[in-house]
DNA sequence: GAAATGAATGTTATAATATAACATAATAGT
DNA sequence: ACTATTATGTTATATTATAACATTCATTTC
């Protein structure tokens, strides 16, 4: 089992990944693009949708929900962050190119999501929703509970 | 592995059981939450809170929002449903007594929700976060894809 | 059985999350 | 420069969910 503290790195590391994935393939990461993941990878934890947009606003006071959320699309589906469904929210991904499938530790207490990779998980997911003959697309895999620094 | 398939029963044995469930814990099966819980039974995928509230309207025209969601929020608490974190929407559980931690396989063919059960997933991700000094509290675990008689 | 209590429901209003649809601007390829 | 495509701006609205207070209903205690 790995935390992806495994490959944290700092925000300039992070964006200068996300620019390289970005052009090997063929997509633009715009200004506002590399804004919303800047807030998004700068907040230790969770962010919502709608501070987002207040944090937009800040600097230009036309922003309005389709601002985020188009941005919001783009960089999920670039694995450049995830939505953590029982959250309505979303959190950055350090790692967009090394995996997919993680899960999340939530932290009901401190509001910290790690996100993890476990191959163990994983071939446990595929195998059993295999033998219903279900052929697996996409998983959301979250636990929510006290992390290790606040229990 | 198992799915819930295994323990499927009648809507009217369904609801008999949440009655007696409720008896136990000295809670009340009142009309309202015995007609959304039926509502959600009777449906074959997934139900979403305001076609339920579009449903109840139909006998009764002063339905509201707090309407399902209290009932909603009832059934959740005493395990005869589940909320679905994907998709927002609620399915029905035809065993609320007998285990906890299940996961769900959507078809996104048919919209199918299949409610599973597998003690080998639940070890693994006990073992997994516990590795990590994560103390899980709630697990979400949704898998999308699409279904033997869908493939 | 009336009064008191607590639980459930009714009601009004609004918060929070998200998308549709069309207009304009920026960018890249020809 | 012209065209096509992609991105963003803008307006409006859909969808999901809860807060807050009023009323009704059921239970139990006297």
């Amino acid at each position: 089992m790995s935390t992806c503290k495994n490959h944290k790195i700092s925000l300039d590391e992070a964006l200068k990944k996300a620019e390289i994935i970005c052009n090997k393939k063929g997509v633009k990461l715009t200004k506002l693009r590399q804004k919303v993941l800047t807030l998004i990878l700068k907040n230790h934890g969770y962010v919502k949708a709608y501070d987002l947009l207040n944090d937009l606003k800040k600097n230009d006071a036309s922003a309005k929900p389709p601002t985020v959320y188009r941005s919001l699309d783009f960089l999920m589906e670039h694995g450049f962050i995830h939505k953590i469904q029982s959250l309505n929210a979303f959190v950055g991904c350090s790692h967009p190119d090394e995996h997919e499938d993680c899960y999340f530790l939530i932290c009901k207490e401190c509001k910290n999501i790690e996100e993890c990779c476990s191959n163990t998980v994983k071939k446990v997911l595929t195998s059993t929703s295999g033998k219903n003959n279900f052929s697996p697309n996409q998983v959301t895999l979250e636990i929510t509970g006290i992390c290790q620094d606040c229990s």
